[in-house]
DNA sequence: GCAAAAGTGTTCTTCGTACACCCATGA
DNA sequence: TCATGGGTGTACGAAGAACACTTTTGC
């Protein structure tokens, strides 16, 4: 941009963007940060962002400098909120407008390659760059409070994923530990994951019978706990269909309904 | 503020704030505007805001604004959306921080006395200047979101009110009808009303039994619907101690145990 | 005296939560 | 073969939803 002068009658504030970048590598949640090469806090570690161009929005803006910045091309950005502290900036005053995105789990660990950009896990983040400790913590409070409502979840992971994984992202993000069976049923009952047929030529060349015998089907509905069931089933054919790592995808259609069913926000 | 010319190496902006003012007056929801006196718009309506000054923060600059412009003194301000788009006002690229905020139902009453501020019902209000229609909009979805999880009924209510004005309220905001008994009931057992003890002399002039005397309680935990219990004790003095217009109020004590307990959004 | 609003409990259903065992995989 | 992780059902308690009649007040 051709440097010149802009006047204006009346004081204007700078106005930039900041893009809090969340991203899980199967294990940890982890944000993304770029180490600032000129002053002020040269060095030092900071959110991807910039200053607002005038012939673009926000949303353009954040998305525009995380690519020259990090290389990342991303869908899910949300304004979350302006920070207008009037010292936040030792330059001169700038007011910031703050987005959160997720990152795939393929982004997280394809990343840190030409750029100055690198995943930090959300646990070692060091001190930032202006105040974006504040902006940090705010972004995650908005995520922990946005993932009940909204399919983030899935905007971390990638196309298709294991029960187990949503579970572990879930976990890591609220950082409590959910109980396997509820977990999975809470998800499913929600009607917005779909499973996907497994058609790789290595399932079925180990085991090709019908996947929909499920031996626990058998047992629906009577209740016999004091009875151990899966013992006398022991020598019956049906009992190795069962599959392990059942991958499902998000069903955005189902999302769709599920949502306007709900009219106000509906917990996940 | 005197008139000199600022200058700056990039263009910047303009920055400002809105302030979408929400009132109840016991029947309908409404929202305070101001007729615009200068051009653009010259003559249609809009919210109250303006220019960020660069020694305040978006908070100070909207709540100043706001006294200025309608004679308001609010307390609860929450920042909801910043809007960016490029041609949203005709004179100059100008971003507004947005705020929605409550105003008690004795402000609402009160209200259009010399100001150039009125108070219309969200249902009638004219096509609004700039890209208002599209922030009352969202204005609205975020009140209709966050009154499911902040006490945000309490601050449109005076500080003493009835459950129905209070379920008066919710439908209005919500837009669907609840049942009576079934509002009470949930309104109740969040635990954050108090019931207020009524010790007006008119009260205890037509009535001096106790008010805890309730004839209902007396039936409580007896399941016999089929027998109107009612109509048997219509002789009974105490029958008359039942009192109407109970008022309650927001306990902020037990809201933020409350808060405390249920670690995400707990629902109201 | 009539219409409108306020006050109150119970039942049924739905949802959340706690909890245990078997099987596959890979070291 | 052993440790780890994935896959699955049931039972209990809490909360939500549906539902009717009586009393007061104001016209």
């Amino acid at each position: 941009m051709e440097k010149q002068n802009y006047t204006y009658e009346y004081p204007h504030p700078a106005v930039a963007t900041d893009c809090v970048v969340f991203g899980f590598d199967g294990r940890e949640l982890k944000v993304l940060l770029i180490e600032r090469g000129i002053e002020p806090y040269k060095g030092a570690w900071a959110f991807p962002g910039g200053f607002l161009r005038m012939d673009e929005t926000a949303e353009q803006c954040a998305l525009r400098e995380l690519k020259e910045e990090t290389g990342l091309s991303l869908n899910y950005l949300k304004q979350f909120k302006t920070f207008t502290d009037v010292n936040r900036d030792p330059r001169e005053r700038v007011i910031s407008i703050a987005f959160y995105a997720l990152a795939k789990k393929s982004d997280v660990q394809g990343g840190d390659d030409a750029t100055q950009a690198k995943w930090f896990p959300i646990n070692e983040v060091p001190h930032l760059a202006f105040d974006h400790d504040y902006i940090l913590r705010k972004a995650m409070e908005k995520l922990r409070e946005d993932i009940h409502f909204e399919p983030i979840g899935f905007g971390l992971l990638d196309k298709e994923f294991t029960m187990s994984e949503l579970q572990r992202l879930y976990e890591a993000i609220l950082g409590v530990q959910f109980d396997r069976r509820n977990f999975h049923k809470k998800m499913l009952q929600t009607g917005i994951l779909e499973e996907v047929e497994d058609d790789s030529p290595t399932f079925f060349g180990k085991n090709n019978e019908m996947r929909s015998m499920n031996i626990d089907a058998l047992f629906g509905g009577i209740a016999a706990p004091s009875r151990p069931a899966y013992s006398s089933s022991r020598d019956d054919d049906s009992r190795s269909t069962r599959r392990w790592g059942t991958k499902f995808r998000f069903n955005k259609r189902n999302y769709d309904e599920f949502k306007e069913e709900n009219n106000y926000r509906s917990e996940f």
